[in-house]
Formats: structure tokens, C-alpha cells, sequence
DNA sequence: GTCTATACAGCGATAGAC
DNA sequence: GTCTATCGCTGTATAGAC
């Protein structure tokens, strides 16, 4: 631990050009799309020109990756963070829809169904990472879904797969959804709803 | 009744130029989005020039709000011969959840959901018709969630409206993660544990 | 209704000076 | 690390002949 190198105190500090641009290029990508921005978009904000932009990311296919594989990164760190936090089930899914909802609530797109949209036309590297970011929410909810129902916490109705496949794309959906509007609380409401359906159903006695 | 115009026996024949263009206009749309396609890819597609192309659709706003406009009455359209077909509710919501599956089928994502990632970077008039086009959706299911509640052929968990949306968002959403893998039969496992959280719960007595 | 030709802006990307 | 300048290409759109 006695090789502390610069990169490692990324916390401290305004961010470097570097962070500025990746920045900028993530609030773009999630409110315009890979395909709706250009280094143009990018330079003005940042206040540099387009050839100091090519400095840092050659070009805009690798500004992309970096981009979403931070974000990625970014969202392992904080499932890890939700598993560390609060151990049963119901909770974990609770702040893991409460993630979307933030994201929204900064009137941003989650980058992964942007760019889940856009997939066709996207750089292969990117192609790879999003399919990846996908495959590991739905292991992360799978597992949840497993202990909940071990811990009799759950009742899902359908494999684990299967229901973190649908929480995952209900979730993804109710924002899209929700992302003309800008509206929150319908977003918010949804994820409610879907949640409320992995919870012990009322008697139907009578 | 005796005003029969040419326009009306559209099924007829092959289709006329400006049908073709839209055909192959709405396939891009569908794949590749609204910024993801050009007069170009359209022209070389029918066989004619991007100048001609404008002289049957001025503008690129001006076709796809045309593309956009035809999608929704043809969805909707087809919501009506749901109702006509089938009178309970879970029929019609699992032909509902079929329309979705049968776009997937041809290799194409829900225009509306394509579009609505795009939605900040489209012309305004198309962002009217996306958001009317959802509000229609949601307007249709949360009607049929209430008829099937009433009839007790149906148990959702929270309002029509709530329910309403929380469906349209997942089959939404369903398709947009299934997308990158074009993988129709992982779409059909979240449509049916979807559409399985809107029955009876099995009794948990014991 | 289709064509050729072209205007004009924007794109990603590069060269080379400072 | 940033700049000016520019390249080659593609984008939407238009003019005018046939």
C-alpha cells in the first residue's frame, strides 16, 4: 500500500480534464444518446476545443467505452454497497430500485437502456460491455431473489432467472417509460408495484 | 359510403412509392432510431434518390412523424381487435404481451420504445404523438385491468392505473433487454411472470 | 415523379505550431 | 496539453432539367 499513486485520490479535489470529459460525455450519452452527441457537444461544455478532446480519447467509439465501462464499475460498486448495507431481500431490491430513481431524478436516462436502444449502431467494444453490465444485474438480483425465497422474505412467483430478468427489464421499462414525462413518481410508483409482487399475497378465502 | 378513393384499398397491390418509403423508413426507425438512419440508407434501400425522397417527404421530421402517426393507429387498430377477438381480461392481455413478442420476432423494437430513449433529441411534433401513443397504451390496459378485477378474472396488486402502467413499462422494458440479445424467449419468460403476478396468488396458509 | 448537381452545415479525425 | 487550421465525409435540403 506504500505505492499510493496519484490516480488513487480521485476523490479529492476538483476533477481533471480527463474525469470532466467523461463526465460531460455520461450526462450526454444518457440524455441524448450515444448516436445524439457529438466532441463538439462535449468541447463546448468542457471549454476546450475539439482537438484537445481527441488528446484524451482518440476517438469518440473509445470515449464511449471508457464512459460506460466507468459506469458499469460505478454500478458493481454500488450493489456491493447495498449488499454490505442491509441484508434481507426486500430491502436490497428497495434501494436497488431506489438507484434507478435517482438517476432519474437528475432527468437522466439509465445509460444502459439508452444505449440498449441504440445497440445496433454501436461500437463493438460497447456492444460487449453493455450486454456484460446486463448479465450482471440480473445475476445480482437473481442471487437476491434466491436468498429472499430461502429466507421465506419472497414468494416470486417464477426461477430466480426468470424474476430477476423481469425486475430487471420492469424496472429499465418503467423508466423509459417514465423519461418522456420526466415524471418520477410514475416511475416510482411502478417500481412499487413490481416490487409488491414478489411480497406473500393477500388470502383469497372467502 | 360511395366516395370510395384510391387511398382506401391500401391492402390491395403492392404499394406505391410513399407507402415503400415509410415501410422502410419505420424498419430503421425500429432498428437503428430516429438519429440512426439518413435519407440516404432510405433512397438506396427503394431504389431511388435522396432527392426524391423529398419530393414525396420534405423534411426527415416530416417522415417520421408520418412513420410515427401510421404505428400508432396501426397499434391501436390492433388493441381494438384484441377487444373484438377476446371479451375476458387474460386473453387480452396475453394478446397484448403477443404484440410485443411479434415485433421482437421480426428483429424490430417497439418504435415507441426506441423513440422514447430519444426522446430529447426529437422533433417536437413526434414527441407529441410518442407521448399521446403511450397514454393511449396505458389508457387501454388499465381499462382491461379494471374489467378483469370486476369480473375476478384478475387480482392486481394496486390501482388500474398503477397496474396499467407498471405493464406497459415492463413489456417495454422486457423487449429493450432482450434486445441486445434478440432473444424473443427470454421476452416471453418476463412477459409471462408479468402477466403471472396479475392472478390468483396460491394459497400460503400453512 | 425522378433525375443530376450542388449548397451548406456538421461530423470525426489529423497535422503541426506553441 | 492546448491551440488553429484543415481534411474528407456524410448529413439534410434545394434548384432545375427531363
Amino acid at each position: 500500500m506504500s505505492v499510493v499513486r496519484k490516480k488513487a485520490r480521485k476523490t479529492k479535489r476538483s476533477p481533471g480534464t480527463p474525469d470532466r470529459i467523461l463526465d460531460v460525455a455520461e450526462y450526454l450519452m444518457q440524455t441524448r444518446g450515444y448516436n445524439g452527441f457529438s466532441y463538439a457537444d462535449v468541447a463546448v461544455e468542457i471549454g476546450i476545443t475539439k482537438a484537445s478532446l481527441h488528446h484524451h480519447f482518440s476517438t469518440k467509439a473509445a470515449l464511449g467505452a471508457t464512459v460506460l465501462g466507468r459506469y458499469a464499475r460505478g454500478f458493481r460498486a454500488a450493489l456491493s454497497a447495498i449488499d454490505a448495507a442491509v441484508a434481507d431481500a426486500p430491502p436490497r431490491l428497495d434501494r436497488y430500485a431506489k438507484l434507478y430513481a435517482d438517476v432519474l431524478k437528475q432527468d437522466r436516462l439509465c445509460l444502459n437502456a439508452m444505449l440498449a436502444a441504440e445497440y445496433l449502431t454501436l461500437p463493438v467494444a460497447m456492444q460487449r460491455i453493455i450486454r456484460a453490465f446486463f448479465a450482471d444485474g440480473e445475476r445480482w438480483l437473481a442471487r437476491v431473489i434466491g436468498e429472499g425465497r430461502a429466507r421465506g422474505t419472497l414468494y416470486p412467483r417464477g426461477t430466480d432467472g426468470e424474476v430477476a430478468l423481469m425486475l430487471l427489464g420492469g424496472l429499465e421499462g418503467a423508466m423509459l417509460v417514465a423519461w418522456p414525462q420526466q415524471d418520477v413518481a410514475r416511475f416510482a410508483a411502478s417500481a412499487r408495484v413490481l416490487l409488491a409482487t414478489l411480497q406473500r399475497a393477500p388470502d383469497h378465502r372467502g
